[in-house]
DNA sequence: CTAATTCCTATTGACATAGTAGGAAATAGG
DNA sequence: CCTATTTCCTACTATGTCAATAGGAATTAG
């Protein structure tokens, strides 16, 4: 499930990339636009920042901005920063997890499948598609 | 995220298709086979007997058989069974919930789209086809 | 200098997850 | 009837995540 972090994060993505002119937009806007606390959203914005998807700029005159074109953007890529993972199970979650029923797990393919058609979905679409 | 619940009940059910052989199954042997606690299963196979996937019977000889032949059995009703929902966002997954920003949410249609290729995945996949 | 703004740390309440523990009730077979 | 086996039931717990809120420090344009 996806919780309000991927949710906000790509709403905050689409409210950037709809009032971009240029110049920052400060999250003030950003949260009276979409009715979301700004105090939560700076939580939100923080780790956009930090993942490289936008730029933050202190002081008055302040703001976020997208470093991107939007269409360079693909929701996969927002929603991985913001959740950590995309993955539906924890056997996939982790990367380097080898499990030790690996081989014998009914499941897995199944997962592994399901993840595919997850993955190809969210990385195919763009934030540009979204506007 | 599909958590243990959703997993290993899944197992469970394969499992118990595996080993059907008109008699009932007990769940030591189950967990035995799938290396998960016993007493763990117990919370797991209850909420299968609630929700009428599987039959339960006390009393030395007892155990657990399915209700029903497992391709008549979907990935999706036994996910959603255990995992409450299987919907990718809150907003979807609470049927009643009728939210404020329906109307000019830029992400709805995205979030309704996924959760159909969700739940035409799980809904088309049989019990059967993980054997 | 000031107002606006991001940046940073800490805290909170509620809930979910992934179990464990102990025993009561039921039932088949001898 | 007795016993072993098995489900059924209630309660408990530790850990973590979620969804925020709070207060203030640092930064910067005008």
């Amino acid at each position: 499930m996806i919780s309000t972090k991927g949710r906000y994060g790509l709403r905050v993505m689409i409210d950037l990339a709809k009032n971009d002119n240029g110049t920052y937009v400060p999250l003030k806007d950003i949260a009276d636009r979409q009715e979301i606390s700004k105090k939560y959203l700076e939580i939100i914005v923080k780790k956009m920042v930090e993942g490289g998807l936008v730029k933050g700029s202190s002081g008055k005159g302040g703001g976020y901005k997208l470093v991107k074109k939007p269409e360079k953007y693909t929701v996969g890529e927002i929603l991985t920063l913001m959740e950590g993972t995309i993955s539906s199970v924890a056997c996939l979650a982790d990367k380097s997890y080898d499990c030790p029923r690996r081989k014998k797990c009914e499941t897995l393919p199944m997962w592994k499948e399901f993840d595919g058609i997850v993955h190809d979905y969210f990385y195919g679409k763009k934030l540009s598609d979204l506007l």
